[in-house]
DNA sequence: GCTTGTTAGTAAAACCTTTTACTACAAGAA
DNA sequence: TTCTTGTAGTAAAAGGTTTTACTAACAAGC
């Protein structure tokens, strides 16, 4: 059918014989000072002609957007990886329980380069920012931080920056991953790492070494690896692990993508997982 | 430094000493009648004041939005899934070099049942929508339909609704692999296709018949299985095909995920591939 | 009969643009 | 002089809300 052209308040205040301002007022229940026959005949009207307010309308007037964008780094294909889907999905699904509409932005050269992270709020398209993956290197902050309105760094943290964020506590996840393989009985641990631009990486491996060292024991530097943060890495990283000291006996990874490498690299080279080197995995994905 | 006041295009009239009118000529250069030198100081102090027109009120005017909706279906995460991911992907690039942003949806029965669907066209939060995953069940489509708004369906098309959109061409794809499988010397082809609510599913088979007839040949119903657009359900369904019919040599599968576990479900009884069996998948990933 | 208070409602401003229709002025033609 | 034509610019409307400040009507208090 079609060509219902956009109905507006005014044309409810019009149909139902009252003006702007009540129908504004029922629909905003903010006050309780209208008659119920009033209220009636304009919820009634409302209804007949499937009004609904303009959200540019609201926004504008609010000055709020209702929503939020997620900025992912520019990784091949940022949406098909596991890690960040999830997140995402995480995301949305609390931010439309808050009413909130998420936005996706990658953080590449091109949107950097022409300063979309800043129209961002500039310009009125969000309300907040969560950004993904960032790195000590994303320099780009600092300028989004000048804005002064919300900006939360997802699972990572910067450590000269006063920015908010939200995070895993690795530091906690490294301590427990170790007791736990501590109470097994491993005397031998070994670490598969994220890139060393990222805080959480360190807060990990603080944390290992923070309950290693209660244990007696210590991590040293030839078991510590880097595995790139993907699959390949974390097989390779194993495997370089076992290699250097075959006396390893349990590996944390950085993330399960890591641990899920590291099992089919040990597998590779004849061991069994977990029969003789067991893999622990920081994402639950 | 922050709490910089929203800058209005009525600061930069001030400042520069010109109407509101003459601003806004200016920076959307629609009308050649501004002089050089007043252009210039307009431009000079748009640049000091750091001004950037607010996206809600040229929304406003213009009565559009500048962003689109991807409406994926509520799979478990679905956003972490590869297909749908790279899907996201691509869409995204294409949006934003078209100066699009993209918001994302999920089509649950949270969203659907409040009718936030109809919501994202009639309270201009979007200027056109994309429907990821849809079946023939999806009925919400009709309504969108209504809106007369742009409204496209990716890679499936309903039969019996006058819809736009864009898809891979299923019917060619079936054909071209099995001639690929046919020039090879296969003579016993069979099929894991994905659920029949989806359009492009009878398409792919139909494909495969084609070109299966003309080969002198034939697709019997013993050798297509649902595989369940899955991992597992591929492997299930490769199984089932081979204890079936063990003459079988090649398998064609409706999506890459269905070809990934086929594979392993050869593997595991007992089956090379593509030694004894080939496996061609449909997506690319 | 006059003030005060309450109730139910409305007009107008504000939010920030873009676009339409108008003005003021100067130069050239009749 | 008066009439056109063109140029550079501006005032005001429109787009759809919310909010602030105001009014009209009536009842109660003295």
């Amino acid at each position: 059918m079609a060509k219902r052209k956009t109905v507006s308040i005014k044309d409810v205040a019009r149909e139902s014989g009252s003006s702007l301002t009540t129908v504004s007022l029922v629909l905003n229940k903010r006050d309780r000072r209208i008659s119920e026959a009033t209220r009636d005949r304009v919820l009634a009207t409302v209804e007949r002609l499937g009004y609904r307010p303009s959200r540019l309308a609201q926004g504008l007037q609010s000055q709020r957007t209702g929503f939020i964008a997620i900025l992912v780094p520019q990784i091949r294909h940022a949406f098909a990886d596991a890690y960040f889907g999830e997140i995402i999905s995480a995301i949305h699904d609390h931010a439309r329980s808050a009413g909130y509409k998420v936005l996706l932005e990658v953080a590449d050269d091109v949107f950097l380069g022409s300063n979309q992270h800043v129209e961002l709020f500039d310009r009125h398209f969000v309300d907040g920012i969560l950004c993904l993956g960032v790195t000590n290197r994303d320099t780009y902050l600092s300028v989004l931080r000048e804005r002064a309105r919300p900006l939360i760094v997802v699972n990572n943290y910067l450590a000269d920056q006063p920015l908010n964020f939200v995070r895993c506590d690795y530091h906690e996840a490294g301590r427990l991953a170790c007791k736990y393989l501590l109470d097994l009985g491993h005397k031998n641990l070994a670490l598969i790492h994220g890139a060393a631009e990222v805080q959480t990486t360190h807060d990990l491996r603080a944390g290992m070494e923070a309950a290693i060292k209660k244990a007696g024991l210590s991590l040293p530097t030839d078991r510590v690896q880097d595995g790139l943060y993907t699959e390949e890495g974390g097989a390779a990283a194993a495997v370089a692990l076992m290699e250097r000291d075959s006396a390893v006996t349990a590996i944390v990874a950085g993330n399960d993508k890591m641990a899920i490498g590291a099992i089919s690299g040990l597998k590779d080279i004849g061991l069994r997982v977990p029969a003789d080197v067991s893999v622990v995995g920081c994402d639950d994905i």
